[in-house]
DNA sequence: ATGAAAGCGCTAACAC
DNA sequence: GTGTTAGCGCTTTCAT
């Protein structure tokens, strides 16, 4: 769409051209007097330099691409927001992708942003081991929550905070713990599960697991049905949308949360409260995004090196455990 | 990252860089051995066209922008997931900005956009009148839930839907209805406010209003204390995390959901349900927003012509009534 | 400290 | 049917 151009805003100024870009990209070169003034009647004239031309006079796109699985699982908006922010701080734009937790899409979004873009935040990848691999060699890319060796990867994690919650757990009289597990593909899915097991053996818990591959509330409330008060009397799930389905999966059949089963779930992202309040573990997501943004955007070329930040979440308890 | 151009093809093959341009973009003003000459090479040499540079020089940026208010509020997730595939479909991307309700910001992201992309999708516009008609006037932009004259506008509205449940409380022995409502600046409050005070009077029903501002489940939750059995028999609350704060501040005090008052909530957009289950109403946000889309792509320059669709959503009786 | 001018890669008149 | 050329808006030498 038009919008003003440097050329008008020099005009307006009697300058050159070059005057008014300089007075944004060198301010350094110019009066300070110069800058004011630039800047002052380019802002009056609401000019916003364009990117695209910006993009092909210097090789930079100033934008980054976000590809992430499922934008309506409520873990992600936040993270959207953060990539948004952080990239907004340093005047670049964010092209969003979902891939539907399809590794074919997942690719071609790959594909289709690549040209346009500096590099790409990709989150949560449902890509195999050796594909991931590809992409990790070839492209500009920090992987969000993708543990995968040589890559540039930011892991906001929630390990600590789980064998916390077993050791609470624990220490408070819970002895047959079930781990609700997530989709098989996910990163945190393996990192949560290993952590309740190591966890549980530690304490001398016993443990048994189940899994809502979907991580749906309606899958998860059907799986509530294989919960028994008397093979398991403390439940970590997945995340917050499974344990709200265990919540009222066992609410249904007369089976209390905390009374009868204790409860700890997983991101603190629901717009909404269960009730009881859940004990949940809080992710640092956005601090995580944030440094994921800075890593995608320092430096320059492909692939980056390779690189491991981990941001390790907190337990929250609340009103079921 | 250098990559190959237009004109370096054009050389390899004797020919002009208009050729091989136009082997691409206008295929049929050349012979159809020239184009598959041309693109045989050109895909031999990886040459891949510069968007930028297309776009500086079409015009044409095969980008659009989506701004929302808070991508964090679950009725935004769905619109952008379909205004992301609407898009992906005519090979376009989509940039997203948040104004976190704050037209100021609403103004800066519209600023910053403009020269990025060919159209802006405009969600839920937080801007006075006054305001929203300059940008309406000047920029290429279809407005989604904002009912401005004028404006190219797409509706995606709950009107009829809320008449039809007033008159489902109403035939089913409702009398004192309640609406609790939302953000004061939202199109869709003032549309269902007003449906609600229309049908009730049909109906011979009583009502009353309060107003969760933020439309958090927090705030409905406390709204819920001025809620009271003598004086309300039912319920319509802004969306479905007002409905889900009313329904769990009711309980907290005995008040029992379906039992004392009765309960319809708007969006249905939670990953999670409610218990019991919430009646609500089913909004068409797909439909609406990838019609937006076309709208917005269809055609040139700014600003659109006026036009106005209303895609109406349908009343979803579940356990809350 | 500022201006003039040459591109970045591509498309679109306008020639031939 | 194809070549020539003039920009799109910006940055960046190179002058002054």
């Amino acid at each position: 769409m038009a919008s003003t151009t440097i050329v008008e805003v020099a005009k307006a100024l009697g300058v050159a051209p070059s005057t008014v870009s300089r007075a944004f990209n060198r301010p350094h070169m110019l009066l300070p007097e110069t800058v004011a003034r630039v800047r002052e009647v380019a802002a009056e004239m609401g000019y916003v330099p364009n990117r695209h031309a910006r993009a092909l006079s210097t090789g930079r796109t100033s934008a980054i691409g976000l590809v992430l699985p499922d934008i309506t699982n409520p873990f992600f908006p936040p993270i959207v927001r953060a990539a948004q922010q952080a990239a907004e701080e340093r005047d670049v734009s964010v092209l969003v992708a979902e891939t539907d937790n399809d590794p074919r899409r997942e690719l071609r979004q790959l594909d289709q942003l690549r040209p346009q873009v500096e590099g790409i935040l990709l989150a949560s990848s449902r890509l195999p081991e050796d594909q991931l691999d590809e992409v990790v060699r070839r492209d500009r890319v920090v992987l969000l929550n993708r543990d995968h060796p040589g890559a540039a990867r930011v892991l906001i994690g929630s390990g600590a905070a789980v064998t916390a919650a077993v050791a609470h757990l624990a220490a408070t009289g819970s002895r047959r713990l079930c781990y609700v597990g997530g989709p098989r593909r996910s990163w945190s899915e393996h990192e949560r599960l290993s952590a309740v097991v190591r966890a549980a053996e530690e304490h001398g818990l016993t443990v048994t697991t189940v899994r809502v591959e979907s991580g749906t509330y309606d899958d998860a409330r059907s799986v509530a049905e294989s919960l028994h008060p008397e093979r398991t009397d403390a439940v970590i799930a997945f995340d917050d949308v499974v344990a709200h389905g265990i919540i009222d999966g066992l609410a249904a059949r007369g089976v209390t949360v905390p009374g009868d089963v204790r409860l700890v779930g997983c991101d603190d992202a629901l717009p909404i409260q269960t009730h009881p309040r859940l004990s949940t573990i809080r992710l640092p997501s956005a601090q995580g995004v944030r440094r994921a943004v800075e890593v995608l955007l320092s430096g320059e070329g492909a692939p980056l090196p390779e690189s491991r930040e981990l941001f390790d979440g907190t337990l929250c308890l609340r009103e079921t455990t």
